[in-house]
DNA sequence: ACGATGCGCTACATAAAATGTAGTAACAGG
DNA sequence: CCTGTTACTACATTTTATGTAGCGCATCGT
């Protein structure tokens, strides 16, 4: 039952994969939060707001599974190379959720 | 029982409403689906897999609520010009997408 | 040696979300 | 009136997440 392959990736296509993991509850948010240092699992669980163990430990478990977060057991968890030239993607969308939200409300 | 405000966007911190709208099932593939043209319903639905109506039509009104997303009733659904920004800081991922992949096996 | 602490993680019952299938309602053309 | 297309809803089933407790291991202080 388990999958060995990131879900829905059945095109082939990396970057549908890629969505797809993306995608998965809480995944952005842990990538997020490991930007600046490595975490500790306790640490991570309450940084995106107190989800459980269980899924906190699954999502952690694709995101080694991608290569794009590593545990160093010295310093907890953290973004591999990969992880971070990733979340440096990711970076603009810090400034543009401003714009965003300002036409909000 | 319905939320007005993105999920678990209590902090107030548009980066993270923002991850948190965007890391909901489905809604990448949504996005990345409608960067070229408009697209109806059934057509969206069918593109990201086939997903249930359901579901569809929740994260379609999801993203017509933070204003992403919006229904042309003559040519369909299509992104907004804020839409179409968000899309543009999301394209550099699939050029790094296929890189990733490459060391994937 | 012993208990306390911190660590990653697991078990499991409950609750929430997604699926699959069917069907509704509105509109357009013939 | 009938047919087709549209977006969308209803609802029973299945899948996924939550909440809480606790395990096994290592380290530290006494």
């Amino acid at each position: 039952m388990v999958k060995k392959i990131v879900r829905s990736s059945t095109t082939g296509r990396p970057i549908m994969a890629l969505l797809d993991l993306l995608g998965r509850r809480w995944v952005l948010r842990l990538v997020w939060e490991l930007r600046e240092e490595p975490r500790r699992f306790r640490e991570l669980q309450e940084l995106i707001g107190g989800a459980s163990p269980t899924i906190v430990n699954a999502r952690l478990r694709d995101l080694r599974e991608a290569r794009l977060v590593e545990l160093d057991p010295e310093t907890g968890y953290c973004l591999t190379t990969l992880g971070q030239e990733l979340l440096k993607l990711f970076l603009p969308l810090h400034v543009w959720s401003e714009k965003w939200a300002k036409g909000s409300k």
